[in-house]
DNA sequence: AAGACGAAAGTGGTTGA
DNA sequence: TCAACAACTTTCGTCTT
């Protein structure tokens, strides 16, 4: 792999989940995106990565490109503080005198004494290891990285750390981000990946979102339906289908107060059905999540609110 | 034999007094 | 804090393909 593509950024094109449009709008003055169809705000805080056009000094203002990455949460000193390399080179790559040497590889061990400087950093940069690394495993993009890794940050201020593990409060820091990026992971999921389990995830999450304040509201069937799809092998028209589907009046209606992932198991399994893709109702409970009995009941709950055969579906909508 | 079906009892989280 | 409640799970016998 080139050193490029090591750089290069992966931004998924953003989708609407009201409408499913890709033809989305970047506000920056709100740092918004929105759906140019149904203007539906699809991601807020987004950061504006242009040109800084302030001008502080004569002949400034025509080449404000920013230089050096952007300050991030997920580095416990946000990736600002000072790097000494490690090569005994300067600038044009010869090598400095033993004398230099010596010098350097002091400031070194004083700088490594000074980035972490108390058991708070300690705990940060330990912390933030597991978050890349959980979610390295989840595959998440950087946005959601760095939301998981500012309310981390949030939650240690906040004093939620004390008393509980971190790998707990990194998995449900990491689930809350995935929450409010309208992505997300049932605790299951998340706790296959973590040391911590299902319940300690949960009980972590409820206190973090209470306690911050956070605006995380019940996720919604859509969200699970692209992974459910991949885990089952399923074709993007089957997934298409599906979101249709669910944005049906009659199906919202008849899935108000229930599971989510229960709803988009069923929902799935009747899709994968319609296309001649079938898919036992064991293969989709296990990629989802839930039980069978829970697929058979949303299944014909669906059915029947959508006036289909049971043994034979098919949807025009 | 595998998959689907549905009844009944058990479980864990939420809500409201 | 506790009971009531709804959603979901577990278990199991039966039916269908």
């Amino acid at each position: 792999m080139s050193n490029d593509d090591d750089k290069k950024q992966v931004v998924e094109d953003p989708i609407c989940h009201e409408c499913g449009s890709t033809n989305t709008e970047e506000d920056h003055n709100r740092g918004e995106i929105c759906c140019v169809d149904c203007g539906l705000v699809i991601d807020a805080n987004i950061i504006d990565m242009g040109k800084d056009y302030r001008v502080f000094s004569d002949g400034e203002g025509t080449n404000n490109e920013r230089h050096g990455m952007g300050a991030t949460y997920t580095l416990h000193d946000k990736g600002l503080s000072t790097d000494i390399d490690w090569r005994n080179r300067d600038s044009s790559g010869s090598p400095i005198s033993g004398k230099m040497a010596g010098v350097f590889r002091r400031l070194r061990t004083q700088q490594r004494r000074t980035i972490v400087k108390d058991s708070k950093e300690r705990n940060l940069v330990q912390a933030l290891e597991e978050l890349r690394r959980l979610a390295g495993q989840m595959g998440l993009p950087a946005s959601i990285r760095e939301e998981g890794a500012y309310i981390y940050r949030k939650a240690v201020d906040a004093g939620l750390v004390r008393g509980r593990s971190i790998e707990g409060v990194v998995a449900a820091s990491i689930h809350a981000a995935c929450r409010l990026h309208k992505n997300a992971w049932t605790l299951d999921e998340i706790g296959r990946f973590s040391r911590t389990g299902r319940k300690e995830i949960g009980r972590t999450f409820r206190n973090i979102v209470r306690r911050l304040k956070l605006p995380v509201y019940p996720s919604r069937p859509e969200e699970y339906v692209p992974r459910f799809c991949a885990q089952l092998q399923l074709s993007p028209p089957i997934q298409g289908l599906a979101l249709r589907i669910l944005s049906d009046k009659r199906v919202v209606r008849v899935s108000a107060g229930r599971g989510p992932t229960g709803i988009a198991a069923a929902v799935v399994y009747m899709c994968a059905m319609m296309k001649k893709s079938n898919r036992t109702q064991r293969e989709v409970a296990q990629a989802a999540g839930v039980t069978e009995v829970t697929i058979r009941n949303r299944f014909n709950e669906i059915c029947e609110a959508l006036e289909m055969d049971r043994s034979n579906p098919s949807y025009e909508g």
